[in-house]
DNA sequence: CACTTTCGTTGGTTGCGCCAACATTGGCGC
DNA sequence: GCGCCAATGTTGGCGCAACCAACGAAAGTG
C-alpha cells in the first residue's frame, strides 16, 4: 500500500530529504511543546560555547542568515533568554550575551532534543549509529568547504 | 573559522538536517535550470511506475499533500507532461496520465538528477555509499511504518 | 432516503533558507 | 581631516516544502 517508486527509493538525495522530513517532526513537535523551535536551539548552544559575541558570528556558528538571527535574538529577548548590548569596541555591533534563565532553557532544550535523537535512532544498535554519523560527517564537512 | 558548537555537530538530527540543505540546494538549482521542482519529478516518477491513477494516489505515492499534488498537476498539465481525464468508474476522480513529452520531461529530470547523486556522494567510496543508504533506509523504513 | 466518506480544490500557515536595500558606524587611502 | 568602501543590524520580501481546514460534488452505506 505504501508504494514507493523505485526512481526516488534508491537516491541518496530523497533519503536525506525524506529523512530529514521525520527529523523536521520530530524536532518541530517536541520544541513547540515548550514554545521554542530549531532556530532559539542552534543561538543558545552557540552562545554557551563559545561566549556572547556579534550577531553576525553568532549568524556564521549556527549557520543562519543574519536577518533571521534578528527576529530569533528578538523572541529570545522577549524570554529574557539572551541579553543585547551596545559593544564599547565597536558601536555598529550588538554584543549578544546568554542570561542565566537562558542556560536554564538551553538545558531544556537540550534534554528535549537528547529525547528526540533516541526516537530517531531507536533502530539502529550503537556502532550503526557511529557509522551513520560518521558518514553524514563526512558529507557534511566536504559540501561545506565547498 | 567555522566554529559549529559541539552540542550541534554532534547530533544526528543536525547532521541529517544540515546535509538535507546541501541536497535540496543541489536539487533545487538543478531542477530550476530546467525549470522543474522537486515535486514534478516526484510526480512524474510516481506515473512512469505505477502508471496512471487518482490525484489522491499520487499524493501517497510520492509522499505529498494532496493540495500540492492539485497545484504540480496544474504546472505539468500545463506544460503537457501529464492529462487530467475523468475517470469512469468514479466521476470525483481525475486520472492522471504521463503523456509522451511527460516521459521524455522525465528522463530529462533523471538526467539531471543522477548528476546531483555524484556531486552528492562524490567524497565517499561505492562501499560507503551503499552503507550509507542502508542505514538511512533503515532509518526511514522505521519512521514511515511509525 | 438521509448520512457519511472520499476526492479534488481553494486558500491559507509555518519553518527554514535566502536575498536586496538601507542607515549607521568603522576603517582606509589620500 | 575627507571621501570612499566594508561591516553590522535591521526591515521586508521571496521560494520551497510540508501541512491544515473547509467546501462542493460524487459515491458509498445504513
Amino acid at each position: 500500500m505504501d508504494e514507493t517508486p523505485e526512481r526516488l527509493a534508491g537516491k541518496p538525495s530523497w533519503l536525506i530529504s525524506q529523512l530529514s522530513v521525520h527529523v523536521h517532526r520530530l524536532v518541530a513537535d517536541a520544541f513547540s511543546a515548550e514554545g521554542a523551535r530549531g532556530y532559539h536551539y542552534r543561538i543558545l548552544a552557540a552562545l554557551d560555547e563559545f561566549g556572547a559575541t556579534s550577531q553576525i558570528r553568532l549568524a556564521q556558528r549556527s549557520n543562519m542568515d543574519r536577518s533571521d538571527v534578528v527576529a530569533a535574538i528578538n523572541e529570545l529577548a522577549a524570554h529574557g533568554f539572551v541579553e543585547r548590548s551596545p559593544d564599547p569596541d565597536d558601536r555598529r555591533r550588538n554584543l549578544v550575551s546568554l542570561t542565566d534563565a537562558g542556560t536554564q532553557r538551553l538545558e531544556e532544550l537540550e534534554k528535549v532534543i537528547e529525547g528526540v535523537q533516541e526516537d530517531l535512532l531507536s533502530p539502529l544498535p550503537q556502532d550503526e549509529r557511529a557509522a551513520l554519523s560518521r558518514l553524514m560527517g563526512r558529507l557534511l564537512a566536504h559540501h561545506r568547504t565547498r
